[in-house]
DNA sequence: GTCTATATACAGATAGAC
DNA sequence: GTCTATCTGTATATAGAC
């Protein structure tokens, strides 16, 4: 008898990794779609194209694989930074900023991570801190240093940047993210910019310098 | 034989609708505190003291039932309009409204009722615009009436009123909220009130008349 | 109208062949 | 490591007695 050829694999586990890399994908897509209840382990291995027991064997139980794929995607959220330029005029630059910002979080794939995140908050604190931490703390740490810069600069005089950045953005996000989250019909684009540079006109009235 | 002494019933189904009632009791309960799929029919009955089929020949099925629980809980949201006493000096009145308003939508009830709002209103939109027209939305109404009063007292210069209601109840809610959404420890009293005046202050020193 | 008992489906998780 | 087949629990929903 000939001697079985052995398949040549790269160290490590390469075949095995693939399929890791399968379930993940599939976890996160079904699980900020659908949520912790509404996914099971069958729909996930059948999204990736693998058995169950190839599931269990990767990642133990639903639980470890569902915290595994929600703190994947939690990183991948907040603000780019490079969209700071302090040299662009204050206003233009704030307006820009908000409808960004309101673009990201209204955006239907935010919404569903930011629902599951609040969802699983109660049985996974962990989560809601990655979530916050990794999204919105790090989306407020951007403005507030743009506001420091612009402050040094004397377009503005803000006392606590840190509160003002808190109060940009919240105005900001109110209605349009709860429109978002319920689930109801957007408010057209043009309203969105009217209210947008409402906001930013308000806020630079109130911190002005004197 | 003596002649049977039948109970004596008033007219309607009394009996049937306390039962109706303990059930939708107990509905509200459990899926306000565990969602749809984490809450079964089975509980629901044993919360309620009654049989599963008394509750399918009431409410027909768990949909059914799930709606009408989370419309019933969703007409109780909201600020009370007669907080509002126009004749308070305005500051402290945006004081004590903006402290009433993160103390309603950080309590762990009404978090968990507009979790599970978010969550349904993929597959239950009527929910969602439930819950936004009866909560938010009267909430900016109140906020929106006060700010016309204080208009023409003079007192403010606001030329939108429903918008400048949103940037104060957005700046407001934002950071508490989240981390009452995420299940963080909540900022202490102090710095609650802190920001609270800080967005207030902030507020009227944009909307000041000229 | 209300109950107990049951039909049916599907979930998470495991056993054992290859 | 990976698959197919299976165990076990529990879910929604219904049938039939009282």
């Amino acid at each position: 008898m000939g001697v079985a050829v052995e398949e040549i694999r790269a160290p490590g586990r390469p075949k095995s990794e693939e399929k890791r890399r399968e379930i993940l994908k599939a976890a996160v897509k079904l699980f900020t779609e659908k949520g912790y209840e509404g996914t099971s382990v069958d729909d996930i291995a059948q999204g990736a194209g693998v058995s169950k027991q190839t599931v269990y064997s990767h990642f133990g139980n639903k639980e470890a694989l569902f915290a595994k794929a929600v703190s994947t995607k939690c990183k991948q959220s907040g603000i780019d930074p490079d969209l700071i330029d302090p040299d662009v005029p204050l206003r233009q630059m704030l307006v820009e900023l908000g409808l960004r910002f309101l673009g990201l979080i209204t955006s239907p794939e935010a919404v569903r991570v930011n629902c599951v995140c609040t969802s699983s908050a109660e049985t996974h604190p962990e989560l809601g801190r990655l979530f916050f931490e990794h999204g919105p703390v790090q989306t407020i740490e951007v403005i507030d240093e743009y506001l420091v810069t612009q402050n040094a600069r004397g377009r503005l005089a803000v006392d606590d940047t840190r509160q003002a950045a808190w109060q940009f953005l919240g105005m900001l996000k109110c209605e349009a993210h709860m429109r978002a989250q319920f689930n109801l019909t957007p408010q057209p684009p043009s309203e969105v910019k009217r209210y947008v540079e409402s906001c930013v006109d308000m806020f630079l009235r109130a911190y002005a310098p004197k």
